[in-house]
DNA sequence: TAGATTGTTAATCGATTAACAATC
DNA sequence: TAGATTGTTAATCGATTAACAATC
């Protein structure tokens, strides 16, 4: 099935099945069910079976699915079985907090390049990355054909910044900033502001 | 209208207006309408003029929404018209992040109290906090009455030391390592990983 | 075989949109 | 008044769930 088929609201909970599915093989499980990882994940098993059913037929009736074939398949489908590079830009506090963050390896990412336009803090290191200067990114990303960016810049710089990463050949922009950011057709942009979740939350306080 | 009856998903958009209003007031402006709010979210009007009326009625026909008023309403919806203490547990450079991001200030949040387990953090300070020991978080956050916590500690710790955030009093919680934590009912929690969100985009990857 | 669980269908449930009377 | 925009209704659209035949 064509993928712009599938709706978007599946689409965004496989990268959750195969995290906690990747747990699981940690753990050292290699079987499960549809009930047993929609408990853990608080969804039905109905919807997960419905969902995976959109890619393919990847259990076995009576005994569930084998989660070394399942973790792979849908690495296959959201297209992280191999590495993407990601380029960074803004090497601030959330920045640093980025490059250190140990959570991309064996995800599917690898952080490329770190950029600021700040002249002091261009040519330092940030763990094993050297800062290069923002204005050379262009060339850069379209020299090493890196699709990915992470925007950590203050919210006025945001779209500046955007710009010129599209124009660089960035396709996906994780942002940081707390702000709307303008794309063309064909760019994806994903958001991470904690305040909203945190303003979520406060409504259901007493 | 009670609060349970109104859907999630609605509540879950509120912050996002609330920032996209208080950006409009800071640009001077002053009224707004359905329609160039909803363009600047890529939100359809009807569905904010819908989303707002299950609170009440906040504009005027034929002029539209008064800015600052819409906003003040809206922090109130959000129970952020004051500003919650919130603990952060976890002082490594994620902690370090959040603890030097300047976005919680003005939006209903401020951080009260740091924690961390290692014996060499603690005693430390970031920023204008001086990192406590988690062991006595509980009664401190009891003492204190806080509501909230930030938890950016490993994957591996995060189960237990959300168990002691709950016993302490802690009714929601924004949890950033990347694995789900169980909570009794009443406890709001919500999630950042920003491999979920990569993941999410590489699909629509060429 | 008996028990368990899938993949899928049909029914239900809920969210979004279009349209418009009300009215500023 | 004429033009614009709200709040709301009804229609549409889409997502979730329940149920079960198929089958391991």
């Amino acid at each position: 099935m064509s993928p712009s088929t599938v709706p978007d609201i599946i689409v965004g909970r496989l990268p959750l099945y195969l995290r906690e599915l990747s747990k699981m093989a940690e753990e050292g499980k290699e079987i499960t069910s549809s009930q047993e990882l929609g408990k853990r994940l608080g969804i039905s098993s109905a919807q997960i079976r419905k969902d995976l059913s959109q890619f393919g037929e990847f259990g076995k009736q009576g005994t569930g699915y084998n989660i070394t074939f399942l973790v792979m398949q849908l690495r296959i489908i959201l297209k992280v079985e191999d590495v993407w590079d990601v380029v960074l830009v803004g090497a601030g506090d959330l920045g640093h907090a980025v490059v250190n963050y140990g959570g991309f390896t064996d995800r599917g990412f690898r952080l490329g390049l770190v950029y600021d336009d700040d002249p002091s803090k261009i040519g330092q290191m940030i763990g094993s990355y050297i800062v290069q200067d923002v204005h050379s990114s262009v060339d850069d990303i379209r020299a090493r054909n890196i699709r990915i960016a992470m925007l950590a810049v203050p919210t006025a710089d945001a779209q500046t910044v955007t710009d010129r990463l599209v124009e660089a050949g960035i396709r996906a922009i994780l942002c940081y900033a707390p702000t709307s950011i303008s794309v063309p057709e064909g760019v994806k942009v994903e958001y991470i502001d904690p305040v909203l979740h945190l303003q979520h939350m406060t409504y259901y306080l007493p």
